[in-house]
DNA sequence: CGCGGCTTTGATGTTCATCAAGTAAAGTGG
DNA sequence: CCACTTTACTTGATGAACATCAAAGCCGCG
Protein backbone atom coordinates (compact mmCIF):
# COMPACT_ATOMS: atom_id res chain seq x y z
CA UNK A 1 0.00 0.00 0.00
CA UNK A 2 2.98 2.19 0.09
CA UNK A 3 4.37 3.91 3.33
CA UNK A 4 3.62 7.57 4.65
CA UNK A 5 6.56 9.51 4.57
CA UNK A 6 7.30 13.04 6.00
CA UNK A 7 6.83 15.37 2.78
CA UNK A 8 8.62 18.61 2.08
CA UNK A 9 6.12 21.66 3.07
CA UNK A 10 4.61 22.52 -1.13
CA UNK A 11 6.25 25.95 0.41
CA UNK A 12 10.08 24.57 0.22
CA UNK A 13 9.35 21.42 -2.62
CA UNK A 14 12.40 22.13 -4.83
CA UNK A 15 9.95 21.24 -7.48
CA UNK A 16 7.14 24.26 -6.91
CA UNK A 17 8.07 26.12 -9.26
CA UNK A 18 7.23 24.22 -11.92
CA UNK A 19 3.94 23.35 -10.59
CA UNK A 20 2.39 25.74 -8.35
CA UNK A 21 3.98 29.12 -9.66
CA UNK A 22 0.49 30.68 -10.01
CA UNK A 23 -0.32 30.34 -5.97
CA UNK A 24 0.04 32.76 -3.70
CA UNK A 25 1.56 31.65 -0.24
CA UNK A 26 -1.22 31.08 1.39
CA UNK A 27 -3.08 29.35 -1.31
CA UNK A 28 0.21 27.19 -1.21
CA UNK A 29 -0.14 26.31 2.32
CA UNK A 30 -4.12 25.48 1.85
CA UNK A 31 -2.88 22.98 -0.73
CA UNK A 32 0.18 21.54 1.65
CA UNK A 33 -2.77 20.72 4.26
CA UNK A 34 -4.62 18.33 1.96
CA UNK A 35 -1.87 16.55 0.19
CA UNK A 36 -0.15 13.05 1.68
CA UNK A 37 3.28 11.85 -0.12
CA UNK A 38 4.15 7.79 -0.09
CA UNK A 39 6.71 6.06 -1.00
CA UNK A 40 6.30 2.83 -2.94
CA UNK A 41 9.16 0.44 -3.47
CA UNK A 42 9.76 -0.97 -7.08
CA UNK A 43 6.97 -3.51 -7.78
CA UNK A 44 4.61 -2.01 -5.64
CA UNK A 45 1.03 -1.14 -6.95
CA UNK A 46 -0.27 2.49 -6.24
CA UNK A 47 -3.62 1.85 -7.25
CA UNK A 48 -5.56 -0.58 -9.15
CA UNK A 49 -8.12 -0.54 -11.95
CA UNK A 50 -11.81 0.65 -10.83
CA UNK A 51 -10.74 2.29 -7.68
CA UNK A 52 -12.22 5.74 -7.07
CA UNK A 53 -10.55 8.66 -8.07
CA UNK A 54 -10.18 10.78 -4.70
CA UNK A 55 -6.70 12.62 -5.42
CA UNK A 56 -4.66 13.52 -8.07
CA UNK A 57 -1.23 11.89 -8.19
CA UNK A 58 2.26 14.03 -8.55
CA UNK A 59 5.45 12.11 -9.22
CA UNK A 60 7.75 13.55 -6.76
CA UNK A 61 10.71 11.16 -7.33
CA UNK A 62 10.97 8.19 -9.53
CA UNK A 63 9.23 6.22 -12.43
CA UNK A 64 5.35 4.61 -12.48
CA UNK A 65 3.80 2.90 -15.24
CA UNK A 66 -0.25 3.04 -16.15
CA UNK A 67 -1.33 -0.26 -16.96
CA UNK A 68 -4.27 -1.94 -18.31
CA UNK A 69 -5.30 -5.50 -18.55
CA UNK A 70 -6.84 -6.89 -22.07
CA UNK A 71 -7.03 -10.03 -21.72
CA UNK A 72 -6.07 -13.30 -19.52
CA UNK A 73 -2.43 -13.27 -20.31
CA UNK A 74 -1.96 -9.98 -21.99
CA UNK A 75 -1.09 -6.15 -20.66
CA UNK A 76 -1.15 -2.92 -22.33
CA UNK A 77 0.99 -0.40 -20.58
CA UNK A 78 -0.55 3.61 -21.55
CA UNK A 79 2.39 5.41 -20.07
CA UNK A 80 4.96 5.85 -17.97
CA UNK A 81 5.08 9.10 -15.67
CA UNK A 82 8.01 11.03 -14.14
CA UNK A 83 9.37 13.37 -11.68
CA UNK A 84 6.98 16.37 -12.12
CA UNK A 85 4.53 14.42 -13.98
CA UNK A 86 0.58 14.55 -12.66
CA UNK A 87 -1.53 11.20 -13.15
CA UNK A 88 -4.96 11.15 -12.99
CA UNK A 89 -5.35 14.85 -14.02
CA UNK A 90 -6.40 13.34 -17.95
CA UNK A 91 -9.39 11.54 -16.11
CA UNK A 92 -9.97 13.61 -12.99
CA UNK A 93 -12.37 15.53 -13.79
CA UNK A 94 -14.30 12.89 -16.54
CA UNK A 95 -14.09 9.99 -14.70
CA UNK A 96 -14.83 8.74 -11.09
CA UNK A 97 -12.72 5.66 -11.56
CA UNK A 98 -9.47 4.79 -12.33
CA UNK A 99 -9.52 2.62 -15.55
CA UNK A 100 -6.02 2.06 -15.13
CA UNK A 101 -3.89 0.09 -12.76
CA UNK A 102 -1.03 2.37 -11.66
CA UNK A 103 2.23 0.10 -10.47
CA UNK A 104 6.04 1.71 -9.45
CA UNK A 105 8.11 0.47 -11.68
CA UNK A 106 11.47 2.47 -9.67
CA UNK A 107 11.39 3.08 -5.87
CA UNK A 108 9.23 6.53 -5.88
CA UNK A 109 7.95 8.80 -3.63
CA UNK A 110 3.98 9.81 -4.68
CA UNK A 111 2.11 12.59 -3.75
CA UNK A 112 -1.19 12.98 -3.48
CA UNK A 113 -3.85 15.88 -3.44
CA UNK A 114 -6.91 15.62 -2.04
CA UNK A 115 -9.45 16.26 -5.53
CA UNK A 116 -12.04 18.27 -4.11
CA UNK A 117 -9.04 20.30 -2.33
CA UNK A 118 -7.75 20.80 -6.03
CA UNK A 119 -10.97 21.80 -7.60
CA UNK A 120 -11.55 23.92 -5.11
CA UNK A 121 -8.38 25.80 -5.59
CA UNK A 122 -8.56 25.65 -9.56
CA UNK A 123 -12.50 27.63 -9.03
CA UNK A 124 -10.84 30.27 -6.84
CA UNK A 125 -7.48 31.35 -8.70
CA UNK A 126 -7.88 31.81 -12.71
CA UNK A 127 -4.08 31.96 -13.09
CA UNK A 128 -4.09 28.14 -11.74
CA UNK A 129 -6.67 26.46 -13.77
CA UNK A 130 -4.84 28.08 -16.95
CA UNK A 131 -1.68 26.63 -15.85
CA UNK A 132 -3.14 23.07 -15.11
CA UNK A 133 -4.99 23.33 -18.67
CA UNK A 134 -1.79 24.28 -20.32
CA UNK A 135 -0.53 20.88 -18.43
CA UNK A 136 -3.35 18.94 -19.81
CA UNK A 137 -3.03 20.23 -22.99
CA UNK A 138 0.47 19.04 -23.09
CA UNK A 139 -0.68 15.47 -21.82
CA UNK A 140 -2.68 15.55 -24.69
CA UNK A 141 -0.13 15.95 -27.02
CA UNK A 142 2.11 13.16 -25.70
CA UNK A 143 -0.91 11.07 -26.22
CA UNK A 144 -1.18 12.03 -29.78
CA UNK A 145 2.22 11.69 -30.72
CA UNK A 146 1.92 8.17 -28.96
CA UNK A 147 -0.46 7.10 -31.00
CA UNK A 148 1.34 8.60 -34.74
CA UNK A 149 4.57 6.98 -33.73
CA UNK A 150 2.71 3.54 -33.23
CA UNK A 151 0.58 4.11 -35.82
CA UNK A 152 3.61 4.98 -38.26
CA UNK A 153 6.55 3.30 -37.72
CA UNK A 154 7.55 -0.48 -38.16
CA UNK A 155 9.44 -2.48 -35.16
CA UNK A 156 12.71 -0.85 -35.67
CA UNK A 157 10.94 2.66 -35.62
CA UNK A 158 9.26 1.89 -32.43
CA UNK A 159 12.04 0.05 -30.07
CA UNK A 160 14.49 3.01 -31.66
CA UNK A 161 11.74 5.36 -30.60
CA UNK A 162 11.64 4.38 -27.10
CA UNK A 163 14.97 4.09 -26.46
CA UNK A 164 15.50 7.41 -27.58
CA UNK A 165 12.80 8.22 -25.55
CA UNK A 166 14.27 6.77 -22.31
CA UNK A 167 17.49 8.46 -23.13
CA UNK A 168 16.64 12.28 -23.82
CA UNK A 169 13.34 13.00 -21.85
CA UNK A 170 13.61 10.19 -18.44
CA UNK A 171 17.50 9.28 -17.84
CA UNK A 172 19.36 12.54 -19.86
CA UNK A 173 21.95 10.53 -21.10
CA UNK A 174 22.92 8.00 -23.21
CA UNK A 175 23.54 5.18 -20.59
CA UNK A 176 20.65 3.99 -18.52
CA UNK A 177 18.95 0.81 -16.77
CA UNK A 178 16.20 0.05 -18.58
CA UNK A 179 13.23 0.31 -15.94
CA UNK A 180 11.05 -2.50 -17.82
CA UNK A 181 11.65 -5.94 -18.94
CA UNK A 182 11.55 -6.98 -22.19
CA UNK A 183 7.78 -8.05 -21.57
CA UNK A 184 6.77 -4.86 -20.21
CA UNK A 185 9.05 -2.99 -23.12
CA UNK A 186 6.69 -5.13 -25.75
CA UNK A 187 3.37 -3.91 -24.00
CA UNK A 188 4.28 0.02 -24.19
CA UNK A 189 4.86 0.12 -28.35
CA UNK A 190 2.65 -2.41 -29.24
CA UNK A 191 4.98 -5.72 -30.06
CA UNK A 192 5.59 -8.76 -28.90
CA UNK A 193 8.56 -9.71 -26.57
CA UNK A 194 10.33 -12.04 -28.82
CA UNK A 195 10.79 -9.06 -31.38
CA UNK A 196 12.02 -6.52 -28.90
CA UNK A 197 14.71 -9.10 -28.11
CA UNK A 198 15.33 -9.65 -31.57
CA UNK A 199 15.29 -5.72 -32.85
CA UNK A 200 17.62 -4.74 -29.79
CA UNK A 201 20.21 -7.63 -30.63
CA UNK A 202 20.20 -6.22 -34.15
CA UNK A 203 20.97 -3.09 -32.97
CA UNK A 204 23.28 -4.05 -30.89
CA UNK A 205 25.47 -6.36 -33.46
CA UNK A 206 25.10 -3.11 -35.92
CA UNK A 207 26.70 -1.56 -32.71
CA UNK A 208 23.72 1.22 -32.50
CA UNK A 209 23.76 0.10 -28.70
CA UNK A 210 25.33 -2.08 -26.13
CA UNK A 211 23.09 -4.58 -24.01
CA UNK A 212 24.23 -6.05 -20.77
CA UNK A 213 21.64 -7.09 -18.83
CA UNK A 214 19.24 -3.93 -18.42
CA UNK A 215 22.14 -1.39 -19.34
CA UNK A 216 21.40 -0.04 -22.63
CA UNK A 217 24.35 2.24 -23.71
CA UNK A 218 23.25 4.13 -26.85
CA UNK A 219 26.66 4.49 -28.65
CA UNK A 220 25.14 5.90 -31.95
CA UNK A 221 22.55 8.05 -31.37
CA UNK A 222 22.52 9.66 -34.99
CA UNK A 223 22.05 6.21 -36.07
CA UNK A 224 19.14 5.46 -33.84
CA UNK A 225 17.26 8.80 -34.59
CA UNK A 226 17.57 8.23 -38.14
CA UNK A 227 15.84 4.72 -37.74
CA UNK A 228 13.14 6.25 -35.32
CA UNK A 229 12.72 8.56 -38.14
CA UNK A 230 12.21 6.41 -40.81
CA UNK A 231 10.43 3.47 -39.73
CA UNK B 1 -11.73 30.42 -46.95
CA UNK B 2 -15.53 30.16 -45.90
CA UNK B 3 -18.69 32.77 -45.67
CA UNK B 4 -19.04 34.86 -42.80
CA UNK B 5 -22.73 33.51 -41.70
CA UNK B 6 -25.52 35.30 -39.70
CA UNK B 7 -24.98 34.04 -36.40
CA UNK B 8 -27.32 33.47 -33.65
CA UNK B 9 -26.45 35.27 -30.32
CA UNK B 10 -24.54 32.88 -28.01
CA UNK B 11 -27.63 33.47 -25.55
CA UNK B 12 -30.35 31.64 -27.82
CA UNK B 13 -27.94 29.60 -29.22
CA UNK B 14 -29.81 26.13 -29.05
CA UNK B 15 -26.84 24.26 -28.13
CA UNK B 16 -25.50 26.60 -25.42
CA UNK B 17 -26.54 24.81 -22.72
CA UNK B 18 -23.94 22.27 -23.22
CA UNK B 19 -21.22 24.32 -23.47
CA UNK B 20 -21.42 27.60 -21.49
CA UNK B 21 -23.92 26.35 -18.55
CA UNK B 22 -21.68 28.14 -15.87
CA UNK B 23 -21.54 31.94 -18.07
CA UNK B 24 -24.01 34.21 -16.34
CA UNK B 25 -25.72 36.35 -18.95
CA UNK B 26 -23.13 39.61 -18.79
CA UNK B 27 -20.33 37.07 -19.56
CA UNK B 28 -22.12 35.05 -22.25
CA UNK B 29 -22.79 38.45 -24.10
CA UNK B 30 -18.71 39.42 -23.85
CA UNK B 31 -18.26 36.25 -25.34
CA UNK B 32 -20.90 36.72 -27.89
CA UNK B 33 -18.98 40.18 -29.08
CA UNK B 34 -15.77 37.97 -29.47
CA UNK B 35 -17.09 35.37 -31.73
CA UNK B 36 -17.81 35.16 -35.74
CA UNK B 37 -19.57 32.03 -37.38
CA UNK B 38 -18.53 31.10 -41.10
CA UNK B 39 -19.79 28.80 -43.10
CA UNK B 40 -17.76 25.98 -45.04
CA UNK B 41 -18.62 23.97 -48.05
CA UNK B 42 -17.88 20.45 -47.97
CA UNK B 43 -14.12 20.06 -49.04
CA UNK B 44 -13.43 23.39 -48.17
CA UNK B 45 -10.04 23.81 -46.08
CA UNK B 46 -10.80 25.71 -42.46
CA UNK B 47 -7.40 26.12 -41.51
CA UNK B 48 -3.77 25.22 -42.55
CA UNK B 49 -1.23 23.06 -40.57
CA UNK B 50 0.85 25.70 -39.21
CA UNK B 51 -1.35 28.51 -38.87
CA UNK B 52 -1.21 30.61 -35.94
CA UNK B 53 -4.43 29.41 -33.10
CA UNK B 54 -5.90 32.57 -32.75
CA UNK B 55 -9.47 31.32 -31.97
CA UNK B 56 -11.23 28.12 -30.03
CA UNK B 57 -13.17 26.57 -33.30
CA UNK B 58 -16.73 25.18 -31.94
CA UNK B 59 -18.76 23.01 -34.88
CA UNK B 60 -22.36 24.77 -34.71
CA UNK B 61 -23.29 22.28 -37.60
CA UNK B 62 -21.60 19.59 -39.77
CA UNK B 63 -18.46 17.43 -39.86
CA UNK B 64 -15.16 18.11 -40.18
CA UNK B 65 -11.93 16.30 -40.13
CA UNK B 66 -8.41 16.65 -39.07
CA UNK B 67 -5.84 15.78 -40.74
CA UNK B 68 -1.94 15.76 -41.23
CA UNK B 69 0.39 14.97 -44.46
CA UNK B 70 2.85 12.59 -43.24
CA UNK B 71 4.61 12.43 -46.32
CA UNK B 72 4.26 13.19 -50.12
CA UNK B 73 1.27 10.79 -51.08
CA UNK B 74 0.09 9.69 -47.10
CA UNK B 75 -1.93 11.85 -45.07
CA UNK B 76 -3.22 10.61 -41.06
CA UNK B 77 -6.40 11.85 -40.17
CA UNK B 78 -6.26 12.83 -36.49
CA UNK B 79 -10.20 12.85 -35.68
CA UNK B 80 -13.54 13.94 -37.05
CA UNK B 81 -15.23 16.59 -34.90
CA UNK B 82 -18.82 16.96 -34.93
CA UNK B 83 -21.67 19.23 -33.93
CA UNK B 84 -20.77 20.33 -30.38
CA UNK B 85 -17.33 19.39 -30.33
CA UNK B 86 -14.38 22.27 -29.34
CA UNK B 87 -11.49 21.76 -31.86
CA UNK B 88 -8.37 23.27 -30.64
CA UNK B 89 -9.01 22.92 -27.34
CA UNK B 90 -6.50 20.23 -27.19
CA UNK B 91 -3.51 22.33 -28.53
CA UNK B 92 -4.52 26.21 -27.87
CA UNK B 93 -3.10 26.17 -24.25
CA UNK B 94 0.58 24.25 -25.50
CA UNK B 95 0.89 25.24 -28.93
CA UNK B 96 0.82 28.60 -31.02
CA UNK B 97 -0.03 27.08 -34.06
CA UNK B 98 -2.14 23.93 -35.40
CA UNK B 99 -0.24 20.81 -36.02
CA UNK B 100 -3.03 19.70 -38.30
CA UNK B 101 -5.11 20.80 -40.95
CA UNK B 102 -8.67 21.01 -40.80
CA UNK B 103 -11.24 19.99 -43.49
CA UNK B 104 -15.10 20.43 -43.51
CA UNK B 105 -15.93 16.86 -44.89
CA UNK B 106 -19.87 17.79 -45.35
CA UNK B 107 -21.09 21.79 -45.37
CA UNK B 108 -20.42 22.82 -41.70
CA UNK B 109 -20.76 26.11 -39.74
CA UNK B 110 -18.12 26.77 -37.42
CA UNK B 111 -17.68 29.17 -34.81
CA UNK B 112 -14.84 31.03 -34.30
CA UNK B 113 -14.00 32.35 -30.42
CA UNK B 114 -11.09 34.45 -30.39
CA UNK B 115 -8.61 32.95 -27.67
CA UNK B 116 -7.88 35.78 -25.90
CA UNK B 117 -11.19 36.52 -25.13
CA UNK B 118 -12.35 32.65 -24.23
CA UNK B 119 -8.60 32.43 -21.98
CA UNK B 120 -9.83 35.79 -20.21
CA UNK B 121 -13.59 34.22 -19.48
CA UNK B 122 -11.56 31.10 -18.12
CA UNK B 123 -9.48 33.02 -15.89
CA UNK B 124 -12.61 34.93 -14.39
CA UNK B 125 -14.64 32.48 -14.09
CA UNK B 126 -13.80 29.47 -12.11
CA UNK B 127 -16.82 27.40 -12.69
CA UNK B 128 -16.24 28.26 -16.65
CA UNK B 129 -12.41 26.33 -16.13
CA UNK B 130 -13.86 23.44 -14.72
CA UNK B 131 -16.29 23.19 -17.42
CA UNK B 132 -13.41 23.26 -19.86
CA UNK B 133 -11.62 20.96 -17.37
CA UNK B 134 -13.85 19.01 -18.00
CA UNK B 135 -14.25 18.85 -21.56
CA UNK B 136 -10.71 18.21 -22.39
CA UNK B 137 -10.84 15.23 -20.45
CA UNK B 138 -12.67 14.03 -22.12
CA UNK B 139 -11.18 14.58 -25.42
CA UNK B 140 -8.06 13.24 -23.78
CA UNK B 141 -10.34 10.20 -22.98
CA UNK B 142 -11.36 9.86 -26.62
CA UNK B 143 -8.12 9.97 -27.72
CA UNK B 144 -6.24 7.36 -25.86
CA UNK B 145 -9.58 5.17 -26.90
CA UNK B 146 -8.86 5.67 -30.41
CA UNK B 147 -5.10 4.89 -29.66
CA UNK B 148 -6.11 1.48 -27.90
CA UNK B 149 -8.66 0.52 -30.28
CA UNK B 150 -6.11 1.13 -33.00
CA UNK B 151 -3.16 -1.16 -31.90
CA UNK B 152 -5.64 -3.92 -29.77
CA UNK B 153 -7.75 -4.57 -32.76
CA UNK B 154 -7.16 -6.19 -36.34
CA UNK B 155 -8.38 -5.14 -39.66
CA UNK B 156 -11.72 -6.09 -39.22
CA UNK B 157 -11.94 -5.10 -35.61
CA UNK B 158 -11.08 -1.75 -36.97
CA UNK B 159 -13.67 -1.45 -39.84
CA UNK B 160 -16.67 -2.52 -37.26
CA UNK B 161 -15.08 -0.41 -34.48
CA UNK B 162 -15.53 2.91 -37.28
CA UNK B 163 -18.37 2.42 -38.30
CA UNK B 164 -20.31 1.58 -35.21
CA UNK B 165 -19.14 4.92 -34.21
CA UNK B 166 -20.42 5.99 -37.44
CA UNK B 167 -23.74 4.91 -36.69
CA UNK B 168 -23.96 5.20 -32.56
CA UNK B 169 -21.64 8.37 -31.89
CA UNK B 170 -22.41 10.91 -35.39
CA UNK B 171 -25.42 9.80 -37.04
CA UNK B 172 -27.03 7.92 -34.57
CA UNK B 173 -28.66 5.24 -36.70
CA UNK B 174 -27.68 2.21 -38.63
CA UNK B 175 -28.17 3.80 -42.20
CA UNK B 176 -26.09 6.83 -42.83
CA UNK B 177 -24.05 8.61 -45.63
CA UNK B 178 -20.41 7.83 -45.02
CA UNK B 179 -18.75 11.38 -45.39
CA UNK B 180 -16.08 9.77 -45.95
CA UNK B 181 -13.94 8.16 -49.07
CA UNK B 182 -12.39 4.67 -48.95
CA UNK B 183 -9.12 6.19 -48.84
CA UNK B 184 -10.22 8.69 -46.03
CA UNK B 185 -11.43 5.87 -44.06
CA UNK B 186 -8.17 4.33 -44.52
CA UNK B 187 -6.31 7.35 -43.20
CA UNK B 188 -8.53 7.37 -40.13
CA UNK B 189 -7.68 4.09 -38.63
CA UNK B 190 -4.45 3.25 -39.91
CA UNK B 191 -5.19 0.47 -43.26
CA UNK B 192 -4.90 0.71 -46.76
CA UNK B 193 -7.39 1.57 -48.72
CA UNK B 194 -7.83 -1.92 -50.75
CA UNK B 195 -7.84 -3.29 -47.22
CA UNK B 196 -10.76 -1.17 -46.41
CA UNK B 197 -12.72 -2.41 -49.33
CA UNK B 198 -11.76 -6.03 -49.38
CA UNK B 199 -13.19 -5.98 -45.43
CA UNK B 200 -16.31 -3.88 -46.23
CA UNK B 201 -16.99 -6.28 -49.28
CA UNK B 202 -16.76 -9.43 -47.15
CA UNK B 203 -18.82 -7.85 -44.35
CA UNK B 204 -21.41 -7.03 -47.24
CA UNK B 205 -20.89 -10.43 -48.67
CA UNK B 206 -21.70 -12.04 -44.96
CA UNK B 207 -25.30 -9.78 -44.18
CA UNK B 208 -23.77 -7.48 -41.94
CA UNK B 209 -23.91 -4.84 -43.98
CA UNK B 210 -25.35 -3.35 -46.79
CA UNK B 211 -23.68 -0.94 -49.43
CA UNK B 212 -24.64 1.49 -51.61
CA UNK B 213 -21.70 3.82 -52.80
CA UNK B 214 -21.71 5.94 -49.38
CA UNK B 215 -24.90 4.83 -48.22
CA UNK B 216 -23.88 1.94 -45.25
CA UNK B 217 -26.59 -0.15 -43.67
CA UNK B 218 -25.54 -1.99 -40.21
CA UNK B 219 -28.15 -4.73 -41.19
CA UNK B 220 -26.71 -6.97 -37.94
CA UNK B 221 -25.70 -4.56 -35.51
CA UNK B 222 -24.59 -6.97 -32.83
CA UNK B 223 -22.43 -9.21 -35.23
CA UNK B 224 -20.45 -6.08 -35.93
CA UNK B 225 -20.11 -5.05 -31.93
CA UNK B 226 -18.86 -8.71 -31.53
CA UNK B 227 -16.60 -8.39 -34.25
CA UNK B 228 -15.35 -5.09 -33.19
CA UNK B 229 -14.53 -6.53 -29.67
CA UNK B 230 -13.11 -9.59 -30.66
CA UNK B 231 -10.65 -8.09 -33.07
C1' DC C 1 19.62 -29.23 -6.83
C1' DG C 2 15.57 -28.17 -9.15
C1' DC C 3 11.97 -24.97 -10.03
C1' DG C 4 10.04 -20.79 -12.22
C1' DG C 5 10.61 -16.46 -14.32
C1' DC C 6 13.09 -13.90 -17.74
C1' DT C 7 15.65 -14.01 -21.91
C1' DT C 8 17.23 -15.63 -26.37
C1' DT C 9 17.18 -17.93 -31.01
C1' DG C 10 15.11 -20.55 -34.77
C1' DA C 11 11.21 -22.28 -37.62
C1' DT C 12 6.65 -21.60 -39.32
C1' DG C 13 2.26 -19.37 -40.41
C1' DT C 14 -0.84 -15.36 -40.74
C1' DT C 15 -1.89 -10.84 -41.59
C1' DC C 16 -1.52 -7.15 -44.11
C1' DA C 17 0.92 -3.83 -47.58
C1' DT C 18 2.10 -3.50 -52.12
C1' DC C 19 1.74 -4.05 -56.97
C1' DA C 20 -1.00 -4.48 -60.99
C1' DA C 21 -5.01 -4.19 -63.75
C1' DG C 22 -9.51 -3.20 -64.66
C1' DT C 23 -14.33 -1.09 -63.88
C1' DA C 24 -17.45 2.42 -62.59
C1' DA C 25 -18.52 7.21 -61.76
C1' DA C 26 -17.94 11.94 -62.27
C1' DG C 27 -16.25 16.01 -64.05
C1' DT C 28 -14.56 18.82 -68.55
C1' DG C 29 -14.31 20.77 -72.83
C1' DG C 30 -15.99 20.81 -77.52
C1' DC D 1 -24.89 15.51 -75.70
C1' DC D 2 -20.83 13.02 -76.51
C1' DA D 3 -15.72 11.82 -76.47
C1' DC D 4 -12.16 12.50 -73.09
C1' DT D 5 -9.88 12.71 -68.82
C1' DT D 6 -9.65 12.14 -64.21
C1' DT D 7 -10.82 10.31 -59.84
C1' DA D 8 -12.81 6.79 -56.93
C1' DC D 9 -13.56 2.15 -56.38
C1' DT D 10 -12.78 -2.96 -56.82
C1' DT D 11 -10.47 -7.58 -57.26
C1' DG D 12 -6.56 -10.69 -57.61
C1' DA D 13 -1.68 -12.05 -57.03
C1' DT D 14 2.58 -11.62 -54.56
C1' DG D 15 5.82 -10.65 -50.95
C1' DA D 16 7.32 -8.53 -46.58
C1' DA D 17 6.57 -7.79 -41.86
C1' DC D 18 5.29 -9.56 -37.90
C1' DA D 19 2.93 -13.04 -34.54
C1' DT D 20 3.09 -17.46 -32.95
C1' DC D 21 5.03 -21.76 -31.64
C1' DA D 22 8.79 -24.41 -29.85
C1' DA D 23 12.96 -25.22 -27.34
C1' DA D 24 16.72 -24.21 -24.78
C1' DG D 25 19.93 -21.22 -21.79
C1' DC D 26 20.45 -18.23 -17.89
C1' DC D 27 19.88 -16.87 -13.19
C1' DG D 28 18.13 -16.11 -8.69
C1' DC D 29 15.83 -18.43 -4.97
C1' DG D 30 14.00 -21.79 -1.92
Amino acid sequence: MGTLEKSPDCQICAFKSLMFNSLKQDQLSKINTCKEQFHFGKGELVCREGDPINAIIYVHAGLIKLHKRISENQSQIISIAKPFDFVGLISVFSKTNYFYSITAIEDSSICFIAKDCFIREIASNGQFALDILTRMSKTNDDVLEAKFALSSKNLRGRIAHILLDFANNIYKSNEFELPVSRREMAELIDMRMENVIRVMSEFRQDGIIKINGHIIEITNPNMLQKISDMG
